[in-house]
DNA sequence: GTCTATAATTTGATAGAC
DNA sequence: GTCTATCAAATTATAGAC
């Protein structure tokens, strides 16, 4: 039994890791090929093996990042009724990355340096905020606050919602104390 | 009467400018020295001159941008004194640079990439946030709906409004719908 | 204060061997 | 699939003339 090499899913699959890493804590101008390259074991014209160009690596870690976030989201069927718990639900979400290595909603970042990206990233990065706004607007109007409530209302709620979760996290990391984003946990107003 | 050269003060002003204006677009990372210069109609080794590296221009910018959105915010002793008037006043300020030319909030972009930048350029960006959050809550101590309400409440409810208002340029901008800025206007819980 | 010239490094990307 | 080697361009920054 010889060792066996490493399988090309891995090195892909590592690649997108450590790019999606990156680029959460600096930005997408703030990563280079060899430093994902040199981060993951393998030569930079390895990373252009997988991914062409920078704009493609990006496309994809924000594709992946937006599926993966979705996904644990769930159905907005089996979203909570109770508009408290949805919202609980969904800021606990946005406060994984944070607590565990301080790191920033890859979306919120990509949109943050908007205007500067390949048009394919903005793209990805425009598309996880209609699909999270989606989700929270078919959940938010299955609960005891939406019930009947005008779906203009609904949207803006949910674009508020979202909004104040993203800024948190901005806020929280930049004055380097997490704990600031559980004190914003979003709250519906009564009326 | 033969022409002025320009003055000095002018250069370094409009230095700054485009530097402002080109980290709002594509942040820190995303702007060179070449690119200002070009801008302004001088040489990179003369705006060298002015900051003798990328990170003192950026902090620079920063500075500036923070002081001048202080100032304009004005003292808090003059805030509205309903908190609807006082979060609409701050909601227009913040979305005065998104109407004019869909731009972020500059300390906003920063703190995307906080961990990539100088120390220099993100000490300023959080301290932008210090004094933003500072002036929120002294001036909401003072409205009908924070009068006599617990300190710390009013230091969630300033840093949720503050979130929000980041978050809210952000998600407008990324999708491209300016309008959405004002779907967003902030609201305080009756309770 | 602004310029020319250039150093030293980094970047995204490609050709071609194995 | 990964490598070596390399390119062309861009980057921050400096030295020194005017």
């Amino acid at each position: 039994m010889t060792e066996l090499p490493q399988s090309n899913a891995e090195t892909e699959t590592k690649i997108l890791d450590l790019a999606e890493r990156l680029i959460r804590q600096n930005g997408y101008n703030g990563f280079s090929f060899r430093e994902i390259a040199s981060g993951v074991g393998v030569k930079s014209s390895s990373v252009h093996y997988y991914f062409p160009t920078k704009a493609d690596l990006g496309a994809k870690v924000a594709r992946r990042y937006a599926d993966r976030f979705l996904e644990a989201l769930g159905d907005p069927e089996d979203s909570p009724t109770r508009a408290q718990d949805l919202l609980t639900r969904l800021h606990d979400e946005f406060a994984k990355a944070l607590g565990q290595d301080g790191q920033m909603c890859l979306c919120g970042v990509l949109a943050a340096e908007a205007t500067g990206l390949p048009a394919s990233v903005a793209e990805e990065a425009k598309g996880f905020f209609d699909r999270a706004e989606n989700w929270l607007r078919i959940s938010l109007s299955q609960t005891d606050w939406g019930e009947g409530r005008p779906a203009k209302e609904i949207e803006r709620q949910s674009l508020a919602v979202l909004a104040q979760l993203e800024g948190g996290l901005l806020i929280a990391r930049v004055q380097e104390r997490p704990e600031l984003f559980d004190l914003m946990k979003p709250q519906i107003p009564e009326t």
